[in-house]
DNA sequence: AGTAGGTGTTAAATACTGTTAAACCAAAAA
DNA sequence: TTTTTGGTTTAACAGTATTTAACACCTACT
């Protein structure tokens, strides 16, 4: 479930500002535009931004003063910077500045989308990966140690009732897609894979037996449920 | 005091090749050159390095395919592609196969230093320098001077063990894929290689079985990994 | 009620892994 | 050269995980 990406472009050039901004929508992010580096300035503070694009030569501030004082109060958001020269100087000083990229005009917008992916996939890896401990009824699931806990009684999970087990948990009391599962676990939703899953539902279920008010239930051409009173 | 980068060039043309390595090294870091992907990669595997330059075409493997299997072995190693064409195609695979950075050629020496820095200074917030020390429970590994020490306890690895560990090492509580590791310690993934290889796991289980919360476990059909509670 | 396709369950077959020990091999020592 | 040594591979067997097969049963629909 990936969150839209809340880009701040800063560019002077209306005509390239509105076509880039509209190109970054349509794929699939957030993109507020301004036209020059004091009003860029102005509009991160206030809101909250994933990613900026600032153009070097703007009226009134432009983007290396700006990335300046971007710096002074976030001294991590991803900034790439547009030139029109690629004028060693301006490189250097992009960088110098606490950029990320810099990129020289004209430029491919579909480059541009894919250096922000690699500046991002850096910058995102910090996010916490979810912890992987479920409770279920009186049970107690932990994912990373493979452990089902019941009391004193402890299962030890296979890799794939194990993987089976979290997408149930993940959607606990919701339905689980049977085509869902299969890809997520087996890698390929034909038949057989199909049997074998149920097979895996069947040692679930024994697995699960101690508590009356925990149960797989199937819907019916669907998939199945994890229902817990 | 910043410790040298140590950066593995894999450009197959000598003249590039020696001239790049000789200016990085005057600016301050280390440099290993070598002129093909296949060497590039054993090269890799063998020893410690905190930045990667990979030209595009090379004989007998290419940077595209050498860094696909750098990926598989080891995710955060930053790395930057040399290309003489800036086709789109190309672009995108190098980013597509987990690129951080491409310059086309020629290009200036500066800039490719002041990008590398600029990469660098992303990665390093994110995790500590990896300069081969791994902390693993209450044991401590040094890769480079092959050492797994417990307390007073200090077990010396053998060539294969100390590689095997370190791929474990990198990957720690992520699976490491069998045949990803075969090909970085054994050279080819065959079916006695892979039986030699559980070998090794076992060994480097009874290494590893002081500290509880330390464990190799399998993932069935995928790999190993190395779990720390 | 009849039918086709979906599901529940068990058991057998297959594939994969864990471990130990012996065989092999290359480099160092005698 | 021969012997020793240490590292690695191969072999063998035990054990575990996963898939396939078989058959009984269920559900939705006509």
């Amino acid at each position: 479930m990936n969150k839209k990406t809340k880009i701040l472009l800063v560019e002077d050039d209306p005509n390239l500002g509105t076509l880039l901004s509209e190109y970054l929508v349509a794929k699939g992010n957030e993109c507020t535009l301004r036209t020059n580096g004091q009003e860029g300035f102005e509009t991160f503070v206030k809101g909250t931004f994933d990613f900026l694009i600032l153009d070097v030569m703007m009226p009134v501030k432009d983007g290396f003063t700006m990335a300046k004082e971007i710096r002074g109060i976030d001294k991590d958001v991803p900034i790439l910077f547009l030139t029109a020269k690629s004028l060693k100087e301006d490189t250097l000083q992009g960088f110098n500045v606490g950029g990320d990229d810099y990129m020289t005009k004209p430029f491919s917008m579909e480059e541009l989308l894919v250096r922000m992916g690699a500046i991002l996939r850096r910058t995102q890896g910090n996010e916490e990966q979810d912890q992987g401990a479920y409770n279920v009824g009186t049970y107690q699931f932990d994912f990373n140690q493979r452990l089902l806990i019941n009391g004193v009684d402890e299962q030890k999970l296979t890799t794939k009732e194990n993987a089976l087990l979290k997408l149930l948990c993940k959607n606990i009391n919701g339905v689980l897609e049977r085509n869902h599962a299969l890809n997520a676990v087996w890698g390929d939703d034909n038949y057989f894979n199909g049997r074998s899953m149920d097979v895996y539902i069947a040692k679930l279920r024994k697995y699960l037996k101690k508590d009356e008010n925990v149960e797989i239930v199937n819907v019916h051409g669907k998939g199945f449920k994890l229902f817990v009173k």
